[in-house]
DNA sequence: GTCTATATTGAGATAGAC
DNA sequence: GTCTATCTCAATATAGAC
């Protein structure tokens, strides 16, 4: 037994080309539909190898995402997003969380397929909690943008979910057609366009305001 | 083969309790996972109804699509979205949309599940058309409201992604957490955040604005 | 032990009575 | 339109020869 519980620097390479085999081994073929063999022969390593770095198939998948959402939080945290306007601060938050995604579009991918697809008997895991942490990083910043004037006294919630909604737009343009990603100017350009408006002037709706349609 | 295709008013009992069943199984267990006895069981009917309204397993996954998809741009292009502004016209449009996606949640869930999940053998079915179908109907009222200047003259494609983003988000939210559904008003407060932008000023980043961060 | 041939199972699909 | 009863076919499991 090497491995103590301190995990002393473990080879990378072979850690990282099991984590990218059973990324895309379990969107191809589901996590149930994959076994260790083909994680580690797509890996190019043996089985105890697998076992070695992770506890199983289980451990596998769970350390996929729990080091992406832990590395996720981490580019979003990193110094320089606490300075500047809120509008500054919004675009450089949903800047890094594009480029994170971008980056990472395999495993986002399988993120979406789990969420939304049949139990495969995949281990549990929080991805509710990754959404809330973006949105209520979002919501701080919005929240301190409407308090110092600089955004228009609406709920914070409603604000929030104008800046997630262009960010999540983004990610998954990104995600189903790629050929024609906004990219990271047009996510700018589009949360730009969510902060001034579409509108010449704010001009509500001429009839009543309150209900939607009888 | 009395069944002509002018579709003489065929029993919805039966018919209808087939495709209910079949998309709450095929969510629950995928489409290859899901066996036609367990369809007609679940439908309380035997296998021969369902050979005779569908033509087989994968004519009951495509009649679940094709007719949604068809009520769906039914739905929108209904009387009365040509009238009022384009502010108006597009709230409307976006409401149509979002109550049709709360009326159907088991096809959205399972429209997701099939498109980010794993091939699973079942048809092809085009779902782009059906985004692209929605995307170019904002897309016009959009480009109309930029024409004649009650849009701002950014590009359509950006005002069309800003507003879909928005009817997107509210969609998502609904599908993943109905207990805090944005509702009718969320979607509407929401729209019109985006009309009316977030900011107090149509004020800019104050650095380069050629360029996201170096 | 391995290999081939045969069962067994469960899938999708159908014929013909009512 | 719906049912009972049956068919075809593929994958898998197993038996028994070698």
């Amino acid at each position: 037994m090497k491995q103590s519980l301190k995990k002393p620097v473990p080879d990378p390479t072979v850690r990282e080309r099991l984590l990218t085999a059973a990324t895309d081994l379990f969107n191809r073929k589901g996590y149930a539909g994959t076994s260790v063999r083909e994680i580690v022969e797509a890996a190019g390593v043996t089985k105890p190898a697998l076992y070695y770095h992770f506890e199983s198939k289980e451990g596998v998948y769970l350390a996929l995402f729990q080091e992406t959402f832990a590395a996720f939080l981490a580019t979003l945290a990193v110094p320089g997003s606490g300075a500047g306007s809120a509008r500054e601060r919004v675009l450089d938050l949903c800047d890094r969380a594009f480029q994170f995604s971008v980056a990472h579009l395999p495993l986002v991918r399988l993120m979406y397929a789990i969420y939304y697809g049949p139990p495969q008997g995949a281990p549990n895991f929080n991805f509710e909690a990754s959404h809330e942490a973006v949105q209520s990083l979002i919501a701080a910043v919005v929240r301190e943008g409407i308090e110092s004037g600089e955004f228009k006294p609406i709920a914070v919630e409603d604000a929030m979910w104008a800046v997630v909604g262009a960010l999540n737009i983004a990610m998954e343009v990104d995600l189903c057609h790629p050929e024609q990603s906004l990219g990271r100017e047009g996510l700018a350009r589009l949360l730009n366009a969510v902060f001034d408006g579409l509108a010449t002037s704010a001009t509500p709706l001429k009839k009543a305001r309150k209900g939607v349609r009888p």
